[in-house]
DNA sequence: GCCGTTTTCGGCCCGACTGTTTTCAGTCG
């Protein structure tokens, strides 16, 4: 079975957990879990990197030692230090370090003292109140971790990014009327546009003693207060999602700001140099000895430091501060760039307004150009356009496009890939389409080679101009099918075609990092919404955000060309 | 275990809050 960029990523950091729970260097433990997050976010199996020779220890984060662990990995799928360390620690204390408050320290006193191995036996203490007699344990951690047993189910929740929004919008604005406060903003993985969030953390800058914090835990959402201090309180909403507020002085706000901002490894990244600078760093500020150098703003921050302001969805330590040094970070992308949307749906199918609306809309955001792209046969749910409808569609599209002014309508169509990576209209249409779009939208099952094969296939087809959200995953609820991008990416660079960055919240397909790997291999991408009524082509600004992640410049995406240039773009 | 414009050895970000303490360890972000 091949071994997976995930699988290698899950290994080492089941075996960091139990490290730490050993009692190892936390260092150690650091150095197990930063690779393991490389790992996990390299667009490039490793698999295939070791079968073309190259060699593991050159990538950041991986020495000789954790080379070597993974290596082994992928030829025999097996982990010996892991299997050893396993023998002698059983594999689901791992499990407890999930639950809150319970880390390596308590784990592992709780499993010497009690016997403890699993949640199960954590839930028969609890219940039997053997925890409280622990050094270092008592009533209130007892009592903590029977609430916390009751909602525990070891998952982890992130929120969608747009329904995170909805949650973030809505707090805000309470907290806005609370007297005395300057300044609300949402930092977090929320500033940095990540397609999930995991919680909100807010900064506020207020006069002394304003009422803030007591506002806060006065939200009517709020279901439980973590923790509560002067200047930081932790609640849960009802919705599940956990809030931070933290409360800093207005000299510190870009301290504050930036620290809250994260990434952690930007700011463990950037703490560093500062040291070797002479400074320190917290979320107060810079300082040098006892005096504030700077921290009222990022960007005195990052000059002080010797860089140029890096923009929040760059701050992930994947080669932003080198690059800035070198005054090669990328001029990112922006909405206004955007000059034409290349996947909307109408009542042709499963969408919910018509070709003219959708048309209007398009030109109000100020677009020269909008491809209607409904579904074909195959996809019946989503009640596909078969040919003869679709000569009708056509038809109905030219009407359109004859009557309206300021915008041209192109004619597309979203076609299915058959599972042989045939197409599902006859030729003779698809050369009547001003762009062909295509997507896969069955058989999702299908081994790497076959699916890759399947895609490629297709991209060979000489009708075929954009293949659409090319990995298919639906976060938090479908993973994406297996499937070899750089393959494709490389056949649509050699084919004259291109793939779409998907805007759909939902979809925001592809990943930043294979938006990245685009960009390296010198492959454009289009981003478009999937919108299926007018309010959807406002999802325009998740794929802004989600390309901005994978570094990409207006240049990188064809559809910041005006038409005519998008025309000559699509010529294979 | 990883890493290097002070270093191939000796560092590795830094502070808030809680509970159990009698001055602080553990957890978390």
């Amino acid at each position: 079975m091949p071994v997976h960029n995930s699988d290698i990523a899950e290994k080492l950091n089941h075996l960091a957990d139990l490290l730490e729970i050993e009692g190892q260097n936390a260092f150690r433990v650091r150095a197990y879990q930063n690779a393991a997050r490389m790992i996990a976010e390299l667009p490039k199996d490793l698999a295939a990197l070791l079968s073309e020779g190259a060699d593991l220890d050159e990538l950041p984060g991986i020495g000789p030692s954790i080379a070597e662990k993974v290596k082994e990995l992928v030829n025999t799928g097996h982990l010996n230090a892991l299997e050893t360390l396993e023998s002698k620690l059983p594999g689901h204390l791992a499990d407890l370090l999930e639950v809150p408050n319970l880390g390596a320290k308590r784990v592992k006193l709780l499993h010497e003292t009690l016997g403890i191995n699993n949640l199960d036996d954590l839930n028969r203490a609890v219940k039997a109140h053997q925890l409280r007699k622990l050094p270092g344990f008592g009533p209130k951690m007892e009592e903590k971790l029977a609430l916390a047993l009751t909602k525990f189910t070891g998952e982890e929740r992130r929120l969608r990014l747009d329904v995170a929004e909805k949650t973030a919008d809505a707090l805000t604005t309470y907290l806005k009327e609370t007297p005395g406060v300057n300044e609300i903003v949402v930092a977090g993985s929320y500033r940095r546009r990540k397609e999930t969030v995991g919680d909100l953390d807010i900064l506020v800058t207020c006069r002394p003693n304003s009422p803030v914090m007591e506002q806060f835990i006065h939200y009517d959402q709020v279901q439980q207060i973590v923790m509560q201090g002067p200047t930081r309180t932790t609640v849960i909403l009802k919705n599940g999602l956990q809030v931070d507020v933290r409360v800093v002085p207005q000299k510190s706000y870009g301290a504050a700001l930036l620290y809250f901002t994260g990434s952690k490894p930007h700011n463990i990244a950037l703490r560093t140099t500062a040291t070797r600078q002479g400074y320190k760093i917290n979320e107060y500020g810079v300082f040098q000895g006892e005096t504030q150098v700077a921290g009222k703003t990022e960007a005195d921050i990052y000059q002080l430091l010797g860089y140029p302001y890096i923009e929040p969805e760059l701050r992930e330590n994947r080669g932003e501060l080198e690059a800035a040094l070198q005054d090669r970070l990328p001029r990112l992308i922006t909405q206004d760039c955007i000059q034409g949307d290349l996947h909307a749906h109408t009542k042709a199918s499963d969408g919910r307004n018509t070709i003219e609306e959708m048309a209007q809309a398009a030109l109000a955001k100020g677009y020269e150009y909008l491809a209607i792209t409904d579904h074909t046969q195959h996809t019946r749910v989503a009640n596909g356009l078969d040919e003869k409808r679709y000569r009708k569609h056509l038809a109905d599209i030219e009407r359109v496009n004859d009557r309206m002014k300021g915008i041209t309508i192109l004619k597309s169509a979203e076609v299915d890939i058959l599972e042989d990576g045939s197409l599902d209209l006859p030729d003779a249409i698809l050369k009547q389409m001003d762009v062909v779009i295509c997507s896969v939208h069955s058989h999702f099952n299908l081994s790497n080679a076959k699916q890759t094969d399947r895609v490629l296939r297709a991209l060979d087809h000489p009708c075929v101009n954009i293949f659409c959200h090319p990995t298919g995953r639906l976060l938090n609820k479908r993973e994406p099918y297996d499937i070899d991008l750089e393959k494709i990416m490389r056949r649509a660079l050699q084919n004259g075609c291109y793939l779409e960055l998907n805007a759909q919240p939902a979809r925001l397909d592809l990943a930043d990092t294979f938006c990245r790997m685009a960009k390296d291999l010198g492959l454009k991408l289009v981003i478009s919404t999937d919108a299926h009524k007018v309010s959807d082509l406002d999802y325009m600004r998740f794929g802004i955000a989600q390309a901005r992640r994978g570094w990409l410049e207006a240049s990188n995406v064809i559809n910041t060309r005006p038409l005519k240039e998008f025309r000559k773009l699509l010529k294979r």
